[in-house]
DNA sequence: CCTGAAAATGAATCTGCTTTCATTCCGCGA
DNA sequence: TCGCGGAATGAAAGCAGATTCATTTTCAGG
């Protein structure tokens, strides 16, 4: 007779699969991509190398799906204060200080997606994230721009810088090191200048959103 | 008796080193370091790849060192500006269109100089570079600051910004498309971004400095 | 012209990974 | 309990480069 998946083996299929994308996000919040060799990560995983690509068809995939899900969860945290219907420049400041305060929370992992060297499969999945950020930007600034509430300047481009003066400022050799400035200042500081840039006055301090309750260090999703 | 090396063999060595270090220079500005590997420098140079050795420990050597002199010829230039006793946002002005006015003129070499991603021999030589631009902007904007000219802000910090905003702005998937805006309105952009940053009023046009005479699209030194 | 020593050669080797696949294991229905 | 087919295994093969090294070539000095 023909073979039908029981559902006991369907569950355990999932559970192997979701097994195998938390030890590789484990491995990556810990070391960065870098570390996340298919040999540790099924170990890590508790199965076998070869079992690996019974689930996903190649490093590649496994490592994308793993960067996907991990900025997926940012993305959607600043989509969802863009898309409010605050001012703009509310919105923002709001942008700036969430995106800032979880990198700096989460250093390590923040270092994997914006700026460890990466080979070329991953530096696609990077670019995507990173064209989400500057889009999220460049809505948010017509919109202020619309409002009235800043000067006409190019949206786009003012978005292409922010996008790369953010990740530069937080994480990676540039970023002040941990006890150089506080984490505050360095928002601070990220929002007067990101302000600045585009001719706008910052609001007065506001608290970042922030969708984790306890503090997570090892990039786990819980959605 | 003992051999002592003619004038005429010291004369081929310097000539071949420096046809190594040509092919690779040639290659990294047409495909990037990617292309830099080192049957192919190897070949380019009309020598063979185990020569390589004999002129260089290793690729990682090699390619570092293709690296640094390509970086020093546009750092050279920035810090020469920054030395210059004009008022310090005058040469700041000066600094920002003359550095993406170059990236602008080669996008490709300065593809790999700023974006490419790279193995980690390479990535740290590119932290050098960049630290070496942050500091050159840190210094300027201080001067800027000890002026009077601005309102003090974190030089450090705006800097790294700066370092950051830049080659995103320029080069990789975030840059304007060509003909989606003209190189003029490209400087004329960041200039615009960078000084309202630190909050200060763009000085009036000026021209940037350009060290090449005629277009030079191979990335090779003429010193 | 001969010789010894450096220089050049490039095919073979090495290296760290990913990926494969012949084999064994396991769960289900008859 | 048996047998079938999918699932899991992990040792071996592949791969894409850099690197080595036994051999050949070149070249001054004798």
């Amino acid at each position: 007779m023909a073979y039908r998946q029981t559902d006991n083996v369907a569950q355990r299929l999932a559970e192997n699969r979701q097994k195998i994308l938390s030890a590789a996000r484990a491995l990556v919040a810990d070391g960065g991509f870098a570390k996340a060799q298919i040999t540790a990560v099924a170990k890590n995983a508790g199965l076998a190398t070869g079992t690996l690509y019974r689930y996903f068809p190649s490093k590649d995939d496994l490592c994308r799906q793993v960067f996907r899900e991990v900025s997926a969860r940012e993305m959607n945290l600043l989509a969802g204060i863009a898309a409010s219907n605050r001012p703009a420049l509310d919105r923002l400041d709001l942008i700036l200080r969430t995106f800032s305060g979880r990198a700096l929370k989460n250093r390590r992992l923040a270092y994997a997606l914006l700026a460890e060297p990466l080979d070329l499969a991953l530096t696609e999945e990077r670019t995507r994230f990173r064209k989400t950020h500057a889009a999220i930007f460049a809505r948010v600034i017509e919109d202020a721009i619309s409002e009235g509430a800043i000067r006409p300047c190019d949206a786009k481009f003012a978005s292409a810088c922010f996008a790369g003066a953010i990740p530069t400022a937080l994480t990676g050799p540039l970023a002040p090191v941990a006890g150089d400035m506080s984490a505050d200042d360095v928002l601070q500081e990220i929002v007067r200048f990101c302000f600045g840039a585009i001719g706008a006055t910052p609001p007065v301090h506001r608290k970042a959103v922030n969708a984790d309750t306890k503090s997570n260090t090892n990039g786990e999703l819980h959605p």
